[in-house]
DNA sequence: TATATATTTAGATAATTATCTAAATACCTA
DNA sequence: TAGGTATTTAGATAATTATCTAAATATATA
């Protein structure tokens, strides 16, 4: 889980998962939101696909990028932990 | 929130904030449980203690730390916006 | 007040990460 | 198959971050 910590510590990734619960995109379509180059956002999109945050599928030219909620869910209960607090003495 | 997920990118800051879940601590008793300098953990727990996610108090010589869970429940609800499937149509 | 202990601050260095340009790969279509 | 579009890979550089040693600050106590 420690690739998903250091893959959401970025604004841009942060920003990338956003655009991508709203709908699927493809790489360019995620680049255009940025002021950043195609190969740093194609640099990103690798991270988040490492950490299993999104999952990409290549349909003819392109490449289709899509959320992948199975690691959110550890994070959260990673997060949860902390929140729910031990019974003394149990 | 920016704070928040850069501090909890480092794996030794998870730990301290693990070493905390248990019992409050004071800075030379986190220190104890690392294999790195004072300064070290002295400049994590800084961080720690900027992205709200802990706090600390002065105790005679010692400085106790402790979590704070607040910060904690605003990054469960980022998580959760995730987790959460939008309705079609609506 | 002098000394010891706990912690932080300052400043330097090393490691990691983000970003860029240029080139490579893959696919589509005329 | 030649040319165009989409995307990634490679390699360089700049920015950020982690870590260290040495020094400073604050408190306790003999």
């Amino acid at each position: 889980m420690n690739e998903a910590f250091k893959a959401l510590s970025d604004p841009s990734r942060r920003k990338i998962l956003h655009l991508l619960k709203k709908e699927d995109l493809t790489a360019g379509e995620i680049a255009g939101h940025f002021n950043m180059t195609k190969p740093s956002i194609s640099h990103h999109l690798n991270l988040l696909r490492q950490a299993n945050l999104v999952e990409s599928e290549k349909k003819g030219q392109h490449i289709i990028y899509s959320l992948n909620t199975s690691v959110f869910e550890d994070v959260v209960t990673w997060f949860m932990d902390f929140l729910t607090k031990d019974e003394e003495g149990k």
